[in-house]
DNA sequence: TCTTAACGTGAGCTTTTACTCACGTTTATT
DNA sequence: AATAAACGTGAGTAAAAGCTCACGTTAAGA
């Protein structure tokens, strides 16, 4: 019989939700500048603007602020995902998927600086979980589309290949984004561009500069595409 | 006039020294196992089966043990570094020195499993220097290699391919040592060294199964040796 | 309008933990 | 042997920070 008031209670009325979404955009930005370790629940509820009872109201303790911030970048990033899915993935070359998944990506790094810093606290116990399931999605799509490309790999070698993928796109995006400067990033990018073709193409034997259209008949296309430039 | 007592003092005698150790070797086993954050002073004096006074004879605080670890690192990583300078540079590939590059890295991972836990640690404040520092040591190493490799690259782009290539290697064997078994971690590795040996033999015109002594003569060498396999 | 429930507040309680210090013990020096 | 210096100890201190709670305010339902 748990008839005594819940101490915790999601937001019903308008204001408490957008009080909420307050205090997640403040903890976005104090775990931005100080890191989850240094910044403080008072902390976050004075860059909110509300007091420290208002946070525990809607958050059990300060890991829920961490993982409700790891659900709203989950969000944000399966419509990224969405948005990111080519039109025209018959027209389109494996450089130029490459290209525009990169840039993407990068784009939404830039919008979203918090992002990065999350990912940065994930080994924090209450973030594992959500972390594996966000690479493995993450995985699984590259896995997906591989899979596609090159139904001659096994399942076993899809996933890794997957995983080394997500692994070495992560790695230099944030390599990128350390560079303050914007012809540094680029020329980072574009290493990390040259580097997923190269790979992508060889692993899945698709040449780099021919709209897939032209290999959908053929199975497991064996053309060691290499060309000099 | 400082004639007071020092708070904190190098060991001078042999007892200490090997106290200095013990405490090294527990901060570096509790903090495998807790992370930096949830370790406590107390914990790593107790595993090193010492009092938490002498503890801070020793180290001034608690992220004194983290540079003393990054330092102590840092050294096996010199040593590691200059092991794996190859003995016959001009008879090895391409492919040969970036394999043997990595599988010797890998073994030292295996060795310190703490290496990779302080790796994850090094956002923290006391450390940052530290490890631009080591990250700037390992990506000159190797863009001092490819710099002799391909003469006709630009100082900026040496710069860059060597951060580039730090940048992948530190995710990718973090990424292999994630693994339990090793079937999966060779596996991992595997895609490393063909990631890396596409790139560099892309980046510096270097085909990767010459020997490297054959190119040394020509300048430049614009030999775009490009195979099947 | 009256009642109830959701919401908002911030002083302060409680727990945790980095760190100290006064005192005892071992080693070096004369 | 005597003195000093380095070393070793752990109960205890102090400050920080997560979190509570008793009370006041606003919105919803009858």
């Amino acid at each position: 019989m748990e008839t005594s008031p819940p101490r915790r209670r999601d937001p019903v009325q308008a204001r408490s939700r957008a009080r909420v979404d307050a205090i997640l955009d403040a903890a976005d930005a104090v775990f931005l500048e100080l890191g989850f370790a240094e910044a403080t629940t008072n902390h976050v509820a004075a860059r909110a603007q509300t007091s420290i009872g208002s946070l525990y109201r809607f958050f059990p303790d300060k890991d829920a602020l961490l993982v409700a911030l790891a659900e709203r970048y989950g969000d944000r990033m399966r419509a990224l995902a969405s948005q990111l899915t080519p039109m025209d993935p018959e027209g389109a070359t494996l450089r130029g998927l490459i290209s525009d998944g990169i840039d993407g990506f990068s784009a939404f790094l830039l919008a979203n600086p918090g992002f990065v810093t999350l990912i940065h606290e994930a080994r924090h116990p209450a973030l594992v979980a959500g972390r594996r399931h966000q690479e493995g999605q993450m995985a699984a799509l590259i896995g997906g589309l591989s899979g596609k490309l090159a139904p001659h790999l096994s399942p076993e070698e899809v996933q890794i290949l997957g995983e080394v993928a997500q692994a070495v796109l992560s790695a230099l995006q944030t390599l990128a984004h350390l560079q303050a400067d914007a012809a540094s990033r680029e020329a980072t990018l574009n290493e990390a561009k040259l580097m997923m073709t190269l790979y992508l193409s060889r692993r899945l034997g698709v040449p780099e500069d021919v709209p897939l259209a032209r290999l959908g008949g053929e199975h497991s296309g064996q053309n060691s595409g290499q060309r000099g430039a």
